[in-house]
DNA sequence: TTGAAAGCGCTAACAG
DNA sequence: CTGTTAGCGCTTTCAA
């Protein structure tokens, strides 16, 4: 036994709990046999006997196993990133507690980074995985490129990336898999309805051009406009930002159009332009859907509530989390390892009073 | 060397990374001088050349450290843990958002758990932290008593509380932090409005009476009135259970109580419950906030899109994640050692139109 | 059925 | 200024 212990270290340290090895000297067994009996896979056996006995020890100097010393060991640390945006933006809370229902049925913790976009963020977050913190990544950037997942994947950590496959091109033989609501799919199911309720002059909003979600959902509308025969007019396709905001402004510059040429619907590309541009047809006095018909496209907790109520698309991000977690356990425990899968996600028009 | 690697382990297992040792045997130095500069914080110091030369061979074989390895080491995982109930609730997203930014600026992961108020899964979270997975906790839970706390105390695990002080009650001189909105002075805040508008028939409906969240609402409800000189009526108190319909199915109830005893005014102890209410007010053709004022609680992010906007409490739920994880990280990295701290939130009534 | 022994990759005394 | 040494607590051969 040592001298004084140094318990004068400047970062905190833990009170130090019991070891293996305090168990083991206790019920006068080896460490090896405590090891055993906690994880008990092996083809070993230990009598019944000892078994008990160093159950009652473990019991009474409530030992729990480190953690830390065991993933040392291991090398898995049972643990899940999640590269997320913005945990704030109404898509994540359900795909990150999608994800973690999950992983927790296999005893994995999930950490979640928050990037906001930033490149910086998001490489820094894949660092992660490469010091080790974490088992395996499941992941929704804006800026990383397939160059920066070189090392990721030089370690064969396995991935799950959400977004449309052309978003970050990866070898099919890495080990990751794709999860991705067809942008392009939902856009064109809602302007389809759109056009199927007699609009002739649809409008839409949509965010960033240089996000692919916003590229996708443009190629739906236009492809549902094409398929019922309005020639798309340039004019009626605005880029905002995402935000409430933007879809005010948008909308108020829809409105300002020589009145041949406003729109008598609009698809906003999500549910917060979709409520910008409601107020604004509002403020101009305007009737929804008499005078303007308006969806949106996420179908946020309070889509309902708005006045009229809004229709929407939902993506069901919670389902979409459910599957990325799936995916990425069956390479994590070893029961797929064989090359890159896509798993679609089905979306559903949500069809209320706006439109 | 050893003779062939044992590849064939079935648990998936990371290709090798080059470590300190490699480092070292390529720059021909100890291993040790590679520690010290990575670290650099020591006393020792380092020549420039060697320094130079390390760094540049860590460059070229890309190497990273390994942070399992390091943890075990020093004792400290550098990971701290958040404990919620629901991260699809309104008010977490941005609670775990706000302890995030500042984990963040201390190099700070956070694993996020979340337990549905189980009594299960919130010991098993806690578990966490004793097991070494995280350096400290925030919590905020339904069903911990303070005897569960104990080992997690005895092993002076920093917490942070999120919740009123008696809720789970903890001895002063445990490492440990509380943070509060204090419900009570909300509630008092929204009712006393209410009653400054003229409201003499106040109602409430609150949700679980078995969570110290509804009673202190009730409690700052009550001393409102009482401020006012208006008597309570226990016939205008309503328990839901937090969600949109039981504030629909309450709000029902008081509207079919004779038209002497009907409240004019209706204090919903959460912004769903407030949505749930103006529902039954409409499909009762009430004109809100004319025939009847309806004020709710939280701010969620689209209370201000109901129609009338919502007039409510903001609690400032990130601004509350800030304060909880810098109360823990000075904990954490020793630049605070007393005794229990608590932080008091500010709120802020946010006035539009529905009341 | 059990135990001894060898590390996993790193940090931090301590000695030169 | 640099290196030696000793583990952190655990899993997992291998031998008894």
């Amino acid at each position: 036994m040592g001298e004084g212990d140094s318990a004068e270290q400047r970062p905190r340290r833990r009170s130090s709990r019991p070891t293996q090895a305090d168990v083991a000297r206790i019920a006068g067994v080896s460490q090896t046999a405590v090891s055993y009996i906690l994880n008990g896979k092996l083809q070993t056996t230990i009598s019944d006997a000892t078994r008990q006995r160093v159950l009652a020890v473990i019991d009474e100097i409530g030992y729990v196993p480190d953690l830390t010393a065991r993933s040392l060991r291991s090398r898995r640390t049972m643990t899940i990133g999640a590269i997320i945006p913005d945990i704030t933006n109404p898509f994540f809370p359900e795909f990150v507690r999608g994800i973690q229902d999950v992983a927790q049925t296999g005893s994995y913790d999930v950490i979640t980074y928050n990037t906001d976009g930033q490149r910086s963020l998001e490489l820094n977050a894949v660092d992660a995985a490469r010091r080790g913190r974490v088992d395996g990544l499941i992941m929704s950037t804006y800026q990383l490129t397939t160059a920066d997942l070189g090392p990721t994947i030089a370690q064969a950590i396995p991935m799950v990336i959400l977004g449309e496959p052309d978003d970050l091109p990866l070898p099919a033989d890495a080990p990751f898999d794709r999860v991705y609501v067809p942008g392009d799919d939902g856009a064109h199911a809602v302007t389809g309805y759109l056009a199927e309720q007699g609009h002739r002059r649809i409008a839409t909003i949509v965010g960033s051009q240089h996000l692919a979600n916003g590229v996708q959902r443009v190629a739906g509308y236009r492809r549902a406009l094409t398929e019922h025969g309005i020639a798309a007019d340039e004019g009626l396709l605005r880029w905002g930002d995402w935000s409430e905001s933007s879809g005010y402004a948008c909308m108020n510059d829809l409105l300002a159009l020589p009145s041949a040429q406003r729109p008598t619907a609009v698809f906003a590309a999500n549910d917060l332009i979709a409520v910008g541009a409601m107020l604004a047809c509002k403020a101009a006095g305007l009737k929804i859907p008499e005078d303007i018909a308006i969806a949106g496209y996420d179908n946020v907790a309070l889509a309902h509530l708005v006045m009229p109520p809004l229709t929407t698309l939902d993506q069901h991000p919670r389902q979409i989390g459910n599957a990325a977690a799936r995916l990425l356990l069956e390479r994590l425990t070893g029961d797929f390892d064989g090359s890159s899968r896509t798993y679609r996600a089905a979306f559903d028009l949500v069809i209320r009073e706006s439109a």
